[in-house]
RNA sequence: GGGCGAAUAGCUCAGCUGGUUAGAGCACCUCGUUUACACCGAGGGGGUCGGGGGUUCGAAUCCCUCUUCGCCCA
C-alpha cells in the first residue's frame, strides 16, 4: 500500500518540499497575527559573488532558530536579501570591463557604469536568491531588500539628514588609503599588507647658515624618496640620549625574560645601541638645540626651505636619527605634522599621477617619479647610501595594486556621543553577545569612539545627499527653505558674517533639491557615495520600513537574534546598533551568536581565488542540501574556527582525492583509482573544458545524507508494520505509564529528556549539540535498540498495536526536533506519514497535526514521561545484550546461529531481566535457558560478567581459549589500576575529609563494584587455563 | 606591540561550573548481505589530553610559563 523507495532521494524531495512550502506559503510572516514574535535579518550577502560555504553556514544556523521559533508557536519573520557592498562590486565589474571590452569607467561615464553595474547585481541577486532557497531557507521571500533598493534609500538619506541636522557630521580632511586604480579612499579592512623588496636610500638635506661648530647637512632615509617632494619638515628627537638610555634599558629588560635562542640577537641590538652612544648622540643633541634654535634645511631637488623640528616619532636608536616628516602621504607624518603645525602638502592627484606641487616632476605616476628623484639625487650627489630591505607594503584588496596614502576631504560622523548608548547596550546586557568573550572586541572598537569616515569616492552607491552652493548668504537660505524642515546647512569653513556671501553644504533627506537654483546659484550634489556599511547599519529597521512608521516596524522591532560571523562584530554589528538607537531609540536586536570561520586543512581561509574552497551547490547536488545542513550545523561549536578538509569527488568513479596546495591550482587532474581526468575550476583550455567537472565535498557532510538516508529507512520499517496494524489508536498520549512495558517507558522518558535537550541547546545556540543529541538519539537509540525490540513484538497480535503506536510517536517526535536541522527529509517522511495517518496527534497537538511539518506544535513531552530509573535499568538490559554479542563475535559464532545462554544474576536484575528475556533473545540472537540467582555456570561455556551478573553462553565448539585468557588479562590489568588509584584516594585522609560526602561515597561504590568485577574475571581466568588443551584437570 | 582563540585517537572535533575506567564521526581491523537501511549491522584496536611548573584531597578542565599555529586591532 505505501511502499517506499530503498534509498532516500534527495532531489526529488527538495524540489517536493519548495513546492509545497511556496504554495502554502508558510514562510510568510503577518503583523497581524497574534503570538510573540521571533524575527531576525539576514547578514545581507553580498552581490559581488555567488554564496559560498561561510554563508551556508550562517544561513543554516539562522534558518534552524527561525524553523525552530515557528514550530513553537512564534509569529516569526525572517528578512531576506542582499547588499550592494560599493567598492567590492565596482571593483569586480571595472576589472570585467577593462578585461573583456577594454574601457575604463571614466570612458563610460557614471551613468552607464551605474547601468551596468545594476545589471550585474540583478544577476547576483537572483543567484544568491535562489541558492538561499536551495539551502532551504524559510526566508519570507515577499520582503526581500537590497540595501541599495528606494526603501533602504530613504531610510540612508533620512539617517544622514538626521545626523547632520544634529551637527554629528563632519567635513574635513583626513589622510586615507587612496587606491589610485579605483580612485577611491578605501577603509583599512580593505587593506592587505604584503613584504616587497625595496630599498632604503640615504638622502642628504644641507642645513641652510649653519653657525660654526654646527653640522652642515643632515642625512636621512626613507623607503619612499619620491615623497620627500611633500615634505613639510625634518624632525629629531627632543631628548635623544634620554630616548636612546631608554631604548637601551628596554632591550636589557628584555633580554633578561628572553629565551636563550633569543639571547644572541637582543645582545647584538644592545651593542649597536651602546655603540650610537658615541657614533650618533653628539650629532643628535647638536641637531636638537638646533631644531630649538629655529634652523632650517634645504629640501633636496626643489630647494625649499623645511625646518628642523623635535618630534619624539624621530628614533634615535634608527638609522640617523633624523626623519624626514611628509605629512600629507604617510600617517605617522601626518600626527607628527598636526602635533606641530607644520603645513600639509599634497603632491599627488587622484588617478596616482605627480601634481604642481611636485614641480618638474608633475605628471609622472608616483613610480616614475621614484626613479627620476633617485637619478636626480645621485645627479646632485644628495644620495649617501642605498641598502636593500624588506617592506611591509599596504594594497588594496579590490585592486590588487599598491596603496597611497593620500590626504582628501571626506565626510565623517562624529562618535563620541553615538558610540555610549550603544556601549550601555552590551555592558549592561541588553544585548548579549554569544559567544560572549566576543563581547570585549566589541566594547573595544566601540570605545575608542573614533569618528567614522561614511565618503567613498565611488559611483556605485548611496549618493551623499548634500548639495554645494556659493556666493549666497544665511539669509538667503533662510528664504529659500522656510518651508522646508527638511533641509539643513552649514558653511564651508568658517561661517561668513550676517551679511556677508559664502559657500555652504546643503543636506536635505529630499533628491528632489538640487534641482533648485537660489540667487541664480545652483546647487550642486556631492559626488561621493556612502561606505557601504552605512546602509547596512540600518538594515534592521531599514527592512521593516523605517522611517515610514509600519505596522511591521511596530510589531517585529527590534529584532530577536542576529547570526553572524565574528570578522565583521566591529565593522557591522556595532554600527546597526549604534544607528538602530540613533533612529529608533531601541537596540536593533536582542541577541548576537558569533559562529565559527571555515578554514581548509591547513588552516587557511577559503576563498575562490585560491581555489580552496568548496561550492555549497555542488554538496547539494551529490549529497543533498540536509546533509550540508546537518554538516554544518556539527560545526557549529563556540571556537572560533574549523578546518575542513576538501577532497574533489571524481566524476568518472566518485572517489576522492584530498585536495592539496599543489593540486588545487591545476587546471586537470587525473584520479589515481580509475585514471580518468577531471577538470577544476580552473579549467579554460578547450582541452581541459571538455572534461568532466570534479567538485570539491568534504567527508564531513557524508554522516548528513547517511542520516537521513536512516530516517529514510527506519520510516520504511514503520510503514510497513503500521499498514498491517488494524485500527490502529493514533491518539498518542499514554496517560497510564505504569502499564507500559520497560522498552515503552524507555522511549517516552527518552523522548522527553531529548526534547528538553535540543530545545535548550537551540535557544543557548549550541547548534552542534542539538544536531549530535539527534542524531546519536535517532540513530543507537531509537534505530539500533527501540526498533530492534519492536522486531519481535510486532509478531506478536497481543502486542502489535502498542508497539505501532509508539513508533508512530517516536518518529514523529524525532521528525519534529530534527526539522530545523534538515528540513527536507522531515517534511518528505510527514507527508508519506500523514499520507496514512494524518489524524496522529500527540499530547502537544492542540489541533488537527497541520499539512506541513513547518507549521507543527514543537514536542513538548509531559514530565511525567522521565523516569530516571527506567533509563538506568534499560541502559543495564543493553550491556547485558552488548556482553552477550561481544562473546558470540569473539568466539566466530555465525550471526544466524543460535546460542543458548544461562544468567546468574541478583534478584533485582532477575525482575528487570525476566519479562524482557524475548528481547534479549531477539537482540542477541540466543535464547535464555536459565536466569536468577541459583543459576549454575554451564561448564565449558565461555563465561562474561556485565551489570552484575555472570553470562554463561554455551558453546558446543568453544575454539579459542587463548584469546579469551588473552583478552580478560588485558581487562583484569585495566581493573587493577582503576582500583589501585581509587584506593589510594579512599586511602587518603585528607580525600574522605574534604572531598563532598556524595563523592566519596561514589568511589566507594565503584571501588567495590570494581572490585568485584576483578575477582570474577580472576575466576574465569583460572578455569579457562585449567581448560586449555594440555591441561589434564577438569 | 595589544587583545582573543586553538593545541585531546591517523583526521575533524566534543568534553560548559574541577570528581567519567577521557568520548563522537570519519578512517583502520575482524565478521556478516538475517524480510528498514552495505548511505547497513555486530564486534574490536587506537590517546602520558602540546612541554614544564603550580593551586587542590583530586586537573584534559583552574593559575603561571614556554613552544607551535590562527584571527582581530595597531
Amino acid at each position: 500500500m505505501h511502499e517506499l523507495p530503498k534509498h532516500y532521494d534527495h532531489a526529488a524531495a527538495q524540489s517536493r518540499c519548495h513546492a509545497l512550502w511556496d504554495a502554502g506559503r508558510y514562510w510568510h510572516a503577518k503583523p497581524q497575527q497574534e503570538g510573540k514574535i521571533f524575527s531576525i535579518v539576514i547578514p545581507p550577502p553580498n552581490v559581488t559573488g555567488a554564496l559560498h560555504l561561510g554563508h551556508a553556514l550562517n544561513n543554516t544556523l539562522q534558518d534552524i532558530l527561525v524553523r525552530t521559533r515557528r514550530m513553537q508557536g512564534h509569529v516569526t519573520l525572517w528578512i531576506p536579501g542582499t547588499d550592494h557592498a560599493g567598492i567590492a562590486t565596482q571593483a569586480v565589474v571595472e576589472r570585467r570591463l577593462l578585461e573583456e571590452e577594454g574601457v575604463s569607467r571614466h570612458d563610460l561615464g557614471r551613468a552607464k557604469l551605474v547601468e551596468r553595474i545594476w545589471e550585474w547585481k540583478t544577476q547576483y541577486e537572483k543567484r544568491i536568491l535562489g541558492q538561499l532557497r536551495d539551502i532551504g531557507a524559510s526566508c519570507d521571500w515577499d520582503r526581500t531588500r537590497f540595501t541599495l533598493d528606494e526603501q533602504c534609500g530613504r531610510a540612508v538619506r533620512e539617517t544622514f539628514f538626521r545626523l547632520f541636522e544634529k551637527g554629528l557630521v563632519r567635513r574635513g580632511k583626513r589622510l586615507v588609503n587612496w587606491d589610485t586604480f579605483l580612485q577611491t579612499a578605501v577603509s583599512d579592512d580593505e587593506v592587505f599588507h604584503e613584504e616587497v623588496k625595496g630599498h632604503f636610500w640615504h638622502i642628504r638635506y644641507s642645513v641652510v647658515n649653519p653657525k660654526p661648530g654646527e653640522p652642515e647637512e643632515i642625512s636621512v632615509a626613507t623607503t619612499r624618496p619620491e615623497t620627500l617632494l611633500g615634505d613639510t619638515a625634518v624632525a629629531v628627537h627632543p631628548q635623544p640620549a634620554k630616548a636612546l638610555e631608554q631604548v637601551i634599558q628596554e632591550l636589557h629588560e628584555k633580554l633578561e625574560d628572553a629565551s636563550e635562542k633569543e639571547h644572541a640577537d637582543i645582545k647584538r641590538e644592545i651593542i649597536s645601541a651602546e655603540d650610537r652612544r658615541n657614533s650618533h648622540l653628539p650629532l643628535l643633541e647638536k641637531l636638537a638645540a638646533m631644531a630649538h634654535d629655529g634652523r632650517v634645511v634645504t629640501l633636496p631637488l626643489l630647494g625649499r626651505p623645511i625646518p628642523l623640528i623635535v618630534d619624539e616619532w624621530a628614533k634615535p636608536g634608527m638609522g640617523s636619527g633624523c626623519v624626514k616628516i611628509t605629512p600629507a602621504h604617510d600617517p605617522n607624518d601626518y600626527d607628527v605634522g598636526i602635533r606641530n603645525h607644520l603645513p600639509m602638502i599634497n603632491i599627488m592627484n587622484p588617478d596616482g599621477t605627480l601634481n604642481k606641487m611636485a614641480g618638474p616632476y608633475e605628471g609622472l605616476t608616483m613610480r616614475k617619479a621614484r626613479a627620476r628623484v633617485i637619478t636626480d639625487l645621485e645627479t646632485a650627489q644628495q644620495l649617501l647610501d642605498v641598502e636593500d630591505r624588506t617592506i611591509e607594503l599596504a594594497h588594496s584588496d579590490r585592486s590588487k595594486t599598491p596603496i597611497e596614502p593620500y590626504l582628501a576631504d571626506q565626510w565623517f560622523i562624529r562618535m563620541a556621543d553615538l558610540a555610549d548608548p550603544a556601549l550601555d547596550a552590551v555592558r549592561e546586557k541588553k544585548i548579549q553577545i554569544h559567544p560572549e568573550r566576543y563581547a570585549k572586541s566589541y566594547l573595544d572598537w566601540l570605545g575608542e569612539k573614533r569618528d567614522w569616515p561614511v565618503s567613498r569616492q565611488l559611483w556605485w552607491g548611496h549618493q551623499i545627499p548634500i548639495w554645494h552652493i556659493t556666493g549666497i548668504t544665511r539669509q538667503d537660505l533662510e528664504t529659500s527653505f522656510s518651508k522646508r524642515p527638511n533641509v539643513a546647512w552649514t558653511s564651508v569653513g568658517t561661517e561668513p558674517k550676517e551679511d556677508e556671501p559664502g559657500d555652504w553644504y546643503v543636506c536635505s533627506a529630499d533628491e528632489s533639491l538640487g534641482l533648485e537654483t537660489i540667487q541664480g546659484q545652483p546647487l550642486v550634489r556631492d559626488p561621493d557615495v556612502l561606505d557601504t556599511w552605512f546602509s547596512s547599519a540600518l538594515w534592521p529597521h531599514s527592512t521593516l520600513g523605517w522611517p515610514e512608521n509600519t505596522d511591521e516596524l511596530a510589531r517585529f522591532y527590534p529584532t530577536s537574534t542576529l547570526i553572524t560571523s565574528r570578522d565583521i562584530i566591529t565593522l557591522w554589528v556595532a554600527r546597526m546598533v549604534i544607528l538602530g538607537i540613533f533612529n529608533t531609540g531601541k537596540i536593533p536586536f536582542q541577541h548576537v551568536s558569533i559562529h565559527p570561520k571555515i578554514l581548509d586543512r591547513y588552516g587557511e581561509t577559503m576563498s575562490k581565488s585560491k581555489g580552496n574552497g568548496v561550492d555549497p551547490l555542488d554538496v547539494i547536488a551529490l549529497l543533498g542540501a540536509d546533509a550540508l545542513r546537518f554538516g554544518m550545523a556539527t560545526l557549529a561549536t563556540e571556537t572560533q574556527d574549523i578546518r575542513m578538509p576538501v577532497e574533489y569527488q571524481c566524476p568518472t568513479c566518485a572517489s576522492r582525492i584530498d585536495q592539496t596546495n599543489q593540486n588545487r591550482t591545476k587546471t586537470r587532474i587525473t584520479c589515481p583509482k580509475c585514471k580518468q581526468d577531471f577538470r577544476t575550476q580552473w579549467a579554460t583550455q578547450e582541452a581541459d573544458l571538455a572534461l568532466p567537472r570534479g567538485p570539491a565535498v568534504s567527508e564531513r557532510f557524508e554522516s548528513g545524507r547517511n542520516f537521513s538516508n536512516k530516517l529514510w529507512n527506519a520510516t520504511r520499517f514503520v510503514l510497513m508494520h503500521l499498514e498491517e496494524a488494524t485500527n490502529l489508536d493514533t491518539q498518542l498520549t499514554f496517560s497510564e505509564l505504569g502499564h507500559l512495558p520497560l522498552e515503552d517507558r524507555w522511549l517516552l522518558s527518552r523522548l522527553a529528556t531529548v526534547s528538553t535537550e535540543v530545545t535548550n541547546s537551540i535557544e543557548e545556540y549550541h547548534f552542534a549539540e542539538a544536531a549530535r543529541i539527534l542524531y546519536s538519539f535517532a540513530w543507537d537509540e531509537f534505530c539500533s535498540a527501540y526498533l530492534e525490540l519492536c522486531k519481535p513484538r510486532l509478531q506478536d497480535p497481543t502486542q502489535k498495536q502498542q508497539a505501532c503506536r509508539m513508533l508512530l510517536l517516536g518518529l514523529d517526535t524525532i521528525l519534529r526536533l530534527l526539522h530545523p536541522i534538515m528540513p527536507f527529509v522531515t517534511e518528505e517522511i510527514w507527508q508519506h506519514l500523514s499520507q496514512e495517518y494524518g489524524s496522529r496527534t500527540t499530547p502537544w497537538d492542540q489541533q488537527p497535526i497541520p499539512p506541513s511539518i513547518m507549521l507543527a506544535p514543537w514536542p513538548t513531552p509531559p514530565d511525567s514521561w522521565q523516569d530516571r530509573i527506567t533509563e538506568t535499568q534499560f541502559h543495564t538490559f543493553l550491556q547485558i545484550v552488548t556482553a552477550v554479542r561481544e562473546i558470540r563475535s569473539r568466539q566466530n559464532v555465525p550471526p544466524r546461529t543460535s546460542v543458548d545462554i544461562t544468567i546468574r544474576t541478583p534478584p533485582p536484575q532477575q525482575n528487570l531481566l525476566t519479562p524482557m528475556t524475548p528481547a534479549l533473545e531477539a537482540m542477541a540472537a540466543c535464547e535464555v535457558v536459565a536466569l536468577g540467582p541459583d543459576v549454575e555456570p554451564i561448564v565449558g561455556a565461555a563465561e562474561i560478567s556485565a551489570a552484575d551478573c555472570d553470562i554463561f553462553v554455551d558453546l558446543a565448539d568453544f575454539i579459542d581459549i587463548d584469546a579469551e585468557i588473552q583478552r580478560i588479562s588485558r581487562e583484569v590489568a585495566k581493573l587493577e589500576t582503576v582500583i589501585k588509584v581509587k584506593r589510594g584516594k579512599l586511602g587518603n585522609e585528607k580525600f574522605v575529609a574534604n572531598a563532598p560526602p556524595q563523592i566519596v561515597e561514589k568511589e566507594r561504590e565503584q571501588l567495590a563494584e570494581f572490585e568485584d568485577l576483578r575477582s570474577k574475571q580472576d575466576a574465569i581466568l583460572s578455569g579457562l587455563r585449567t581448560r586449555k588443551p594440555g591441561n589434564d584437570s577438569p
